[in-house]
DNA sequence: GTCTATATCAGGATAGAC
DNA sequence: GTCTATCCTGATATAGAC
């Protein structure tokens, strides 16, 4: 059910969610899906919640993988695990970049979001700080803000077909260079 | 009409615009808006094509301006152009980060968007040119891809709330001499 | 060109049977 | 828990007068 409604939004984007359409992918009734959601908002929050655990859930096997890896081939792995082409990827991408946007003109979602993001960057500010232990935390802090804030922005150019996914990938291998560059001449 | 448009757009994006709300604002009522476009989608086409003429006019007043900046200034103004606090760059923010976000789910959008796109980062490409000559076209053209995918990026951090605007700007500024420093260390 | 209705419709939500 | 049937609201779009 909450894949279903994962694939839906996907497809047609928070905004386009239309709950007859997730009944029939989900092969049940609309008013099975009210009798477990209590109503349109709360199958959106389900549904990011259900989104956002499958994120963490890859990032975490990424994770696992990544014991065999160099902090810099971990941070890459990181910084790319948005851009792939299996559905499931363009789900989480997608629903991702409709939250980020929804959240323009809906103050509520900000919080989460905002929260959402603080995490990553944080994540990505201790990798860098692997890479470059003697690196101030604030210049972490913003080259981790400039790389996640730049896959979000490559990543929506991807979904919008703008860019090719392959091409998206260099530019992000590169920009981790640069930021790398960077901090190393800072020290 | 097209102002009003515009306002109402920036307001709810959109997928949220709707007639009424916009007859009202422009102080007409919803027949009239009828009358001078055949439908909601009519509405938009004109609205959109508004918000593009009027950020090629921004633009063009900015290049002006520019007669007095070095190519290094030029350059931050106008990857910076977008981060400021003014409801007409609110406004074309707004859109294009809708516009952008629209083309996930619609198709149709996708072709004037990537044709957009890519005037913009040719401009970009060839600012960065002026400072690099010696740097090659390839080297040129991602740099000016990762910047201007990073501006979107960064502002719609800044609109959803996310990031603050100065600290979007100090971003943006420090994103430009670190793909500097890169393009320098490759000459 | 502009307005006041009003037709029409899509989609969210619920009642009540099984 | 799940369905069928239906209500209700809100929004697009049009008719027809001025």
């Amino acid at each position: 059910m909450l894949e279903a409604a994962a694939r839906v939004i996907a497809r047609h984007g928070v905004r386009g969610l239309r709950v007859e359409e997730l009944a029939a992918e989900a092969g049940v009734s609309t008013a099975l899906i009210y009798y477990h959601f209590k109503n349109r908002q709360g199958i959106l929050r389900a549904t990011l919640d259900f989104i956002n655990d499958r994120a963490e859930r890859y990032t975490t096997d990424r994770v696992a993988d990544a014991s065999s890896l160099d902090a810099r081939g971990e941070l890459e792995q990181t910084l790319l695990l948005e851009f792939q082409d299996s559905p499931e990827v363009r789900e989480n991408s997608t629903a991702w970049g409709e939250l980020r946007a929804s959240a323009v003109f809906e103050p509520e979602l900000r919080k989460d979001l905002a929260r959402a993001t603080l995490v990553w960057v944080q994540d990505v500010a201790e990798l860098l700080g692997k890479l470059h232990p003697v690196a101030g935390a604030g210049a972490l802090a913003q080259a981790a803000e400039r790389l996640t804030a730049l896959v979000e922005g490559l990543s929506t150019r991807w979904l919008s077909g703008s860019l090719p996914l392959a091409h998206a990938r260099t530019l992000m291998k590169e920009a981790i260079d640069a930021e790398l560059v960077r901090l190393g001449n800072q020290r």
